[in-house]
DNA sequence: CCTTGACCTTGCCATTGTTGGAAGCTCTAC
DNA sequence: GTAGAGCTTCCAACAATGGCAAGGTCAAGG
């Protein structure tokens, strides 16, 4: 298979495979004769996998974990259900800080009549004076 | 004021303060006679509201608008609540995102014994044959 | 046989926001 | 006058992706 048919079998573009065999997240891809990347079931199937990791949101950095754990056949559960956790507790942490923007400002709007008058408690908020230097 | 004071005072670091000058954020800065950059109370003032927008999440990009709308006294405060809840949604559209990441994992790693066997339902998902290429 | 169009190659640039370092000048205080 | 802190500029890097350009390759059809 070349690159373009492994791009739409998994979902990642070309320009990511690519990417991903110079970062050194996958092999160095088979070669046909004339230089085009060559790839198997067995690549295709890896490249399947990272997709889902990072639809998950995993960084590459934690993919390459994955994928080590996935290669290891003696690995233990634990330590994949470990990594999956500290990703949803990111996630999480993540979450939170989103919501907290999202319910200032959120408030602000509320307070905001949104006429045509310039007067604007949002804009208030952030040109809030702050404590003076001295 | 120098750019270090500055810093301290707004919460905005150095780094990101001659950052902002680049990209006409805010506008260059007065020199001293030694080409130190040398600030006035409403830079400080800016650079604030600067801190508190990045706080709330907004883009470099979505700040100049504010900033703009900040400084036009004939603005419609309709303009700025119009910004503010783009950005809300944006915001909530991540959260969502997030939270599928996270209820998924949080799901697989439930399924997950964590010890010291192989078997894992967290690389299995992640491994999941894709339909095959025909 | 030759052209056309789709596909592949490499490489370089841009993004977003931020941090780090290096080399060199300036200011302050002792 | 010297040390140390603070300033200057420039350059690079991060993560993950997209885009473009110049060139080689392959398959189909005239």
């Amino acid at each position: 298979m070349n690159i373009g048919s492994v791009a739409k079998a998994t979902g990642v573009s070309t320009k990511m495979i690519r990417y991903y065999e110079r970062i050194a997240l996958i092999p160095k891809a088979a070669r046909s004769p004339a230089g085009y990347r060559v790839y198997s079931d067995t690549d295709v199937h890896t490249l399947s996998f990272i997709r889902r990791a990072r639809d998950l949101g995993f960084s590459v950095k934690t993919i390459a974990q994955l994928l080590a754990l996935w290669r290891d056949r003696d690995r233990a559960s634990a330590d994949v259900k470990a990594v999956a956790l500290a990703h949803v507790d990111m996630l999480h942490s993540k979450i939170v800080e989103l919501e907290a923007m999202a319910t200032t400002l959120q408030h602000l709007a509320d307070h905001c009549l949104g006429d045509g008058r310039p007067d604007c408690p949002i804009l208030e908020d952030l040109a809030r004076e702050a404590p003076p230097c001295r």
